[in-house]
DNA sequence: GCGGAATGTAGAT
DNA sequence: TCTACCTTCCGCT
């Protein structure tokens, strides 16, 4: 399930097994029927990860434009790719080698875009804190401007790409920054805080493969158990791992927010 | 087998 | 602010 670690893991994976092949391109549900026309047969070059929308260069200026949303996903094979199993939208396979396929399913969007219109996605996006090139400087201007929550602002691809829901709650827990705090009211030192932790935790992400949040010394030793590996996300009336105040939560703008009322103050 | 929730967004109101 | 989108998974019956 895709926050911007997932994105950026399915881009190298893309690059690595299917780059530089020619394409076999399909809808087995058949709603995309249409654009797998188009990237069927094509070679597949560069691939791209912008916060959570994936881009991959089928030449001729177009690319793939995948969005999973909220239940979206790829699932990756090697061999003779299995029956379609479930609504697959889209699978992919290089037609060379060892057999390599990626089968998407439930996307929010995927279509065939042209460079320009790449682009223009792009020009929407915020800071991602996995590219080189995210745009720092604007990212502070646009919080310590804003009136919005920070649990909002955090949310807005428009202000930082790849943030999702885990990665806001956990991320101003760390901080220890409300989630209601104004932008405007947090004072920089915290806001860049906030920007290095989220860098370190989605490399993490990527690293990792999945979500951890919680630092070593909060957590059980050896491996770790999806129940220890956040501090308040989904943890709901659970004491908090550093004061023990219940966790609390509230649906926003149709969202749930988790957060430590007595930690994030 | 069913209902609800889920790491998300776009478009209508 | 709301609903639609549309798939998977989990808990409950």
């Amino acid at each position: 399930m895709p926050e911007g670690h997932t994105v950026a893991l399915h881009a190298r994976r893309f690059a690595s097994e299917l780059g530089g092949r020619v394409l076999r391109a399909s809808s087995p549900q058949g709603r995309f029927a249409g654009g797998a026309g188009l990237v069927d047969g094509r070679v597949l070059g560069g691939t791209e990860a912008h916060g959570k929308q994936l881009f991959l260069d089928v030449g001729d200026d177009r690319w793939l434009r995948v969005h999973l949303g909220l239940y979206g996903t790829w699932t990756f094979g090697e061999g003779p790719p299995p029956p379609p199993i479930g609504a697959v939208r889209l699978r992919l396979e290089a037609d060379a080698g060892r057999g390599v396929w990626a089968d998407l399913r439930g996307p929010t969007a995927c279509e065939v875009v042209t460079t320009p219109e790449k682009h223009a996605v792009q020009a929407r996006l915020g800071a991602d804190p996995l590219r080189r090139d995210a745009d720092v400087p604007t990212l502070l201007t646009r919080i310590e401007r804003s009136r919005a929550p920070i649990g909002t602002i955090l949310m807005d691809q428009t202000v930082v790409a790849g943030i999702g829901n885990v990665y806001r709650a956990e991320s101003l827990f760390r901080a220890r920054l409300s989630p209601f705090a104004e932008g405007r009211s947090i004072p920089r030192d915290d806001v860049e805080g906030l920007w290095a932790d989220l860098r370190v935790l989605l490399r993490d992400g990527v690293r990792r493969e999945r979500i951890v949040t919680t630092d070593a010394a909060d957590r059980p030793r050896g491996r770790i158990r999806p129940e220890d590996a956040h501090y308040v996300y989904r943890r709901t009336g659970l004491p908090c791992r550093r004061c023990g105040t219940p966790v609390a939560t509230r649906e926003v703008a149709g969202r749930n927010l988790f957060w430590c009322p007595s930690c994030q103050a």
